[in-house]
DNA sequence: GCTGAAAACCTCACTAA
DNA sequence: TTAGTGAGGTTTTCAGC
């Protein structure tokens, strides 16, 4: 992973389509270069996958909350990572640290969606407490860390 | 934006290179209909972009953090998003509700990122009060909602 | 939205360093 | 091991319907 394999992924998450010539141009490396390249960061992880962008409200989910979680301390935690990992309404889950266990990102289509997503949490007794915090707005969202802009 | 569309959206979210050949078989339509589509979902904002998915740690940004931000009375709103939008470390920030106004996703190269950056806010004035919160490990983490597979 | 042809692009075997 | 070259096949694009 050097400063190219890195140019690469932030050429990439710009543009997800650009050519195999358009990166070389840009790295002054061949296509086939570029592709094997590529390729060995698919392979190694460094790329999870290539994917779109979307509008989450043009698709109908107008909502985002997220979801502090307290596990209680009846509930396994690896039933309860595996249920997060499978919801719908779920684009992310991560452990941290503080006063709650989890801190939960969920997209839904109305507020009233909310609720049953508590109330399943509820139902499967993985709640000790929790408390919900709605977005009112997105300043900015990006999945990828555009390398190259970093320090100074 | 109908069904077909939504399905297109959600192939393309699983793999982004998905030939229109491909997308067309599963939504039954012609590669070209289906490139117009495309085309169309771009235009409208419904897709933003084209992408890859990166494993931050494999770019060497080990630490993902949360920094919940109470902004300052005196502090300009609109520069302070402005000052997010555009700060390389910042991947998320949301306006919301309860007690703090804005929600803050950070990934930095290691823990000793994050003073600095609250430094920067604090030397800004933009901070009344912040607190953050390490994320240890993460369940999943997707970009996109896979349409599909909502309510039942 | 479909068809079909042309252009652009990716892939892969081979070669060189 | 990594990169360049070129041929062949695939994919995208676009005009006409």
């Amino acid at each position: 992973m050097d400063d190219i394999d890195s140019k690469i992924v932030g050429l990439l998450a710009e543009d997800g389509r650009r050519s195999l010539a358009d990166i070389g141009a840009a790295v002054s490396l061949s296509p086939s270069a570029v592709n094997e390249r590529i390729r060995r960061l698919v392979n190694s992880g460094a790329i999870r996958r290539f994917t779109v962008e979307a509008d989450h409200r043009a698709l109908g989910f107008d909502v985002l909350a997220f979801v502090w979680v307290a596990l209680a301390p009846e509930a396994t935690e690896m039933e309860f990572r595996d249920f997060m990992a499978a919801h719908p309404v779920v684009t992310e889950c991560h452990h941290v640290t503080g006063g709650w266990s989890y801190l939960v990102k969920i997209r839904v289509a109305s507020l009233g969606d909310i609720e049953p997503f508590l109330s399943e949490l509820k139902e499967r007794r993985y709640l000790a407490r929790s408390e919900t915090v709605i977005a009112l707005s997105t300043v900015t969202e990006k999945s990828v860390i555009i390398p190259g802009r970093m320090s100074r």
